[in-house]
DNA sequence: GATTTACGCCTTTTT
DNA sequence: GGCGTAAATC
């Protein structure tokens, strides 16, 4: 396969670029996954090193999975070794399972996730006495990630961010960091930050992983912090091998402290940088590109792009103003059902600014019957009963970690409760020991109440027998003899719903046999927790959705045949609390472009001036968001409800309609179980999953290539027919070898490669 | 120590 | 309106 006939002249130099710094400015949908998947090819194929000395990062878990299926696609799998092609983070915590120790901390380190650090800031504000009123864990958390992200420490802390509770937050944040680093814990930030340090401070390793990695590629440039820039410049500052691709008209990840300044500044930082810009588009229509480039011409923050494309000028974009937030959920919904009968290949997306607009759209959709999937809804590995048993694993693994421990000792219910915790946290932080070690010694010296004792000796044999096994065992028999041990079924039985409950259930022996998986394959414990606390909401996407919901910042990446961009509305887009400087501002119009640009085909905007927020009918009506006045009229058709689809009379449109067939009745499909009137969106989902069972994300929506087996004969769009020749699970995935008649062995990946069992 | 009720806050967003 | 935490009660 001739890797450069398929690229046009700007995408072939940057896939040619030999050593040195380079930067790719790429439009969207320019083909910027293409630019950096065919130049590690390139780079393979042209001998200038070994697989294995290639590193590939990018923010997310799926971008690295897309990214690591398509460089195998064109390199086929014949090879002994591949690129190494990662996550920020995960890439960070891989270096830190091998070298952390160097740092004083132990190797068999903890990771907390966002839920893990609220609570061990919440703990360190009941030692210290104060109630959380005027400083919210959140608030405090954020500030702590913010100086995190800016390199700056407890110590600089109040010099640095001046502001009248400064002195507080820097003296939390010292503690916090204590506390963290005596729980062996690090936090998602600490990940970067110490992958950095031990760069840093030791030159022996900065020299040796430098080595290793001749030639770095880094995806979406224009969304790396202080610490990812940092981390890149260690790596390369032996070979300047660093070859960087991004857009600053994306970059919108400035609140978790992206700094937009690196991809701007690129040339200065890395002097002798060459540059080049991909400004062909080959997404969408001219409209709707047109559309995009007269919204964020606004911004003054970028170095320019000129976006064309050779697809043809497509419709003028419909803009659609609603009478409420629940006609527009509806009639997003009647088009959408339009478009999947006439065209049953389309993938549509509704985006929208924040996620609890998603609700409306739901209930829309499943009054339509039209299966969807919620993309960053409730990921597996944040769910409760999910956690609960890996916080077992990690206390079992890790015992000087107090936050799983305290997570999971009264849960089941055991009769330890607030006050003996209590007790036991107080005494621990005053010896400076872990919680564990305290449990050990309070449950043999009778201090405490008889009761309590006994409850802490019960607890405390548990966890020392699943501790004298976690060697011999696996983590799968671990984990199963923890739900069985500990009656976790009963408990959920006992506060939930028999389905909520099953489901759960289900969940865990989902987990267990993940855990069995992993082990399979030859990963450690920790290889599986980490994969388990860096896993985002992102990875619920499924790709064969035909209708996906998700936010803007979800959707960057993404393209869809027909996007519906809702809810554009002063203070929700731009949202209000990112409108105060004209930094954020451009921020906002950078998400709208994001928006904008996801649409292949068709984009449709829509917004209300009565959306009702929570609380008793708030306030005035919303007026529409100042990006559609950006936006050149002759591009936009633009409707209000009363005049259009529903083909309602013809009146004031101002005025507020109430759509007829849009009252909040419940219809349930036929056939399904009486339908309960849903009270919370979770309830709503459950429901859908037991009437809509294609519509679920994850498993059951591969429904239809499930059942395939090593030894089946199948059909390939392109390849022809095959026989399986072996199925094994990777991540969510499962990795089929197939030889076909054809083209001889190829190596698919089941999701993608939609195969048709013969 | 566990269960029930009430109150307050929220809704911005990769890992 | 819904959810989680905190007080109030069993």
């Amino acid at each position: 396969m001739d890797l450069l006939a398929d690229l046009n002249p700007q995408q072939r130099i940057a896939i040619q670029h030999g050593r040195g710094p380079a930067l790719v400015l790429a439009g969207a949908g320019s083909g910027k996954t293409r630019v950096i998947t065919y130049r590690i090819a390139h780079l393979i194929r042209n001998g200038a090193c070994r697989p294995e000395h290639i590193l590939a990062v990018t923010f997310t878990n799926k971008a690295a999975g897309e990214m690591r299926e398509r460089v195998q696609a064109l390199m086929g799998l014949s090879r002994t070794s591949e690129p190494l092609i990662s996550t920020f983070h995960s890439f960070c915590v891989r270096l830190l399972r091998r070298e952390i120790h160097r740092l004083g901390y132990r190797n068999d380190f903890s990771i907390y996730d966002t839920d893990d650090q609220r609570r061990l800031l919440k703990q360190i504000l009941k030692d210290k006495g104060r109630n959380d009123k005027e400083l919210s864990p959140r608030e405090v958390l954020g500030r702590i990630s913010f100086a995190k992200n800016h390199n700056v420490g407890p110590g600089q802390f109040a010099a640095q961010f001046p502001s009248p509770s400064a002195e507080d937050i820097g003296e939390l944040y010292e503690l916090y960091d204590a506390r963290l680093r005596r729980g062996n814990a690090l936090d998602f930030d600490d990940i970067l930050l110490k992958a950095v340090a031990l760069l840093d401070r030791f030159q022996e390793q900065r020299d040796y992983y430098s080595d290793w990695y001749r030639y770095i590629l880094v995806d979406e440039y224009q969304d790396t912090n202080r610490p990812q820039y940092d981390l890149l410049r260690l790596l390369t500052s032996r070979h300047q091998n660093l070859f960087v691709v991004g857009d600053e008209d994306q970059s919108i990840y400035k609140f978790r402290g992206a700094d937009i300044q690196n991809i701007l500044r690129f040339e200065q930082d890395f002097p002798g940088a060459r540059v080049i810009k991909l400004e062909q588009n080959y997404r969408s229509t001219q409209n709707i590109l047109k559309l995009a480039t007269s919204v964020v011409e606004n911004n003054t923050e970028r170095k320019g792009k000129v976006l064309w494309t050779e697809n043809h000028a497509g419709d003028v974009i419909t803009c659609r103003r609603s009478a409420t937030a629940r006609s527009e959920a509806a009639w997003v919904s009647r088009c959408i059902r339009d478009f999947l009968d006439e065209e049953p290949d389309y993938r549509i997306a509704i985006l929208y600014r924040a996620n609890f607009l998603s609700r409306n759209f739901e209930e829309a959709l499943i009054n339509g019957s039209i299966a969807y999937c919620v993309v960053g809804s409730v990921a597996f590995f944040g769910r409760m009963e999910i956690k609960d048993l890996l916080a077992y694993l990690r206390i079992i693994f890790n015992p000087e970690d107090d936050i799983a421990l305290l997570r999971i000792i009264n849960t089941p219910p055991r009769g330890i409760g607030a006050t003996t915790i209590d007790s036991l946290t107080r005494q621990a932080l005053e010896k400076g020991v872990p919680l564990l070690q305290l449990v050990r010694e309070a449950s043999s010296d009778a201090t405490l109440g008889g009761r309590a004792c006994n409850a802490l000796r019960r607890f405390l044999e548990l966890i020392d027998g699943w501790q004298a096994r976690r060697d011999n065992a696996t983590i799968g028999e671990l984990l199963g003899s923890v739900a069985e041990s500990i009656e976790y079924k009963k408990m959920l039985e006992k506060d939930e719903t028999a389905e909520e409950a099953a489901n759960r259930m289900e969940n865990i022996e989902e987990l267990i046999r993940a855990a069995d998986e992993s082990q399979d394959k030859g990963e450690t414990v920790f290889e599986f927790l980490d994969r388990a606390s860096l896993s985002s909401e992102l990875d619920t996407l499924d790709p064969n959705a035909r209708v996906s919901l998700m936010t803007l910042h979800s959707a960057k990446g993404l393209e869809f045949d027909v996007v519906f961009l809702a809810g554009l509305e002063e203070g929700l887009f731009p949202h209000s609390q990112s409108s105060n400087s004209a930094a954020d501002l451009e921020e906002e119009r950078r998400l709208c472009y994001v928006g904008i640009t996801r649409a292949r085909r068709k984009l449709f905007l829509t917004w209300t001036p009565f959306r009702r927020n929570f609380g008793p009918s708030s306030d005035s009506a919303s007026m529409r968001s100042r990006f559609l006045d950006e936006m050149p009229p002759e591009l936009l058709d633009e409707w209000s409800e009363g005049r259009d689809y529903a083909d309602d009379d013809e009146e004031d449109p101002f005025a507020v309609v109430e759509d007829k067939e849009e009252k909040p009745v419940w219809k349930p499909s036929a056939g399904a179980a009486p339908a309960p009137q849903p009270k919370s969106i979770a309830e709503l989902r459950a429901y859908l999953k037991q009437v809509q069972p294609a519509a679920k994300s994850g498993d059951a929506a591969h429904g239809a290539t499930r059942s395939l087996k090593s030894g089946m004969r199948v059909r390939h769009a392109q390849f022809g027919d095959g026989i399986i020749l072996s199925r094994q699970k990777v991540g969510n995935d499962f990795k089929l070898i197939v030889t076909f008649s054809r083209v001889g062995r190829k190596t698919l990946i089941e999701r993608y490669a939609k195969l048709e069992a013969l």
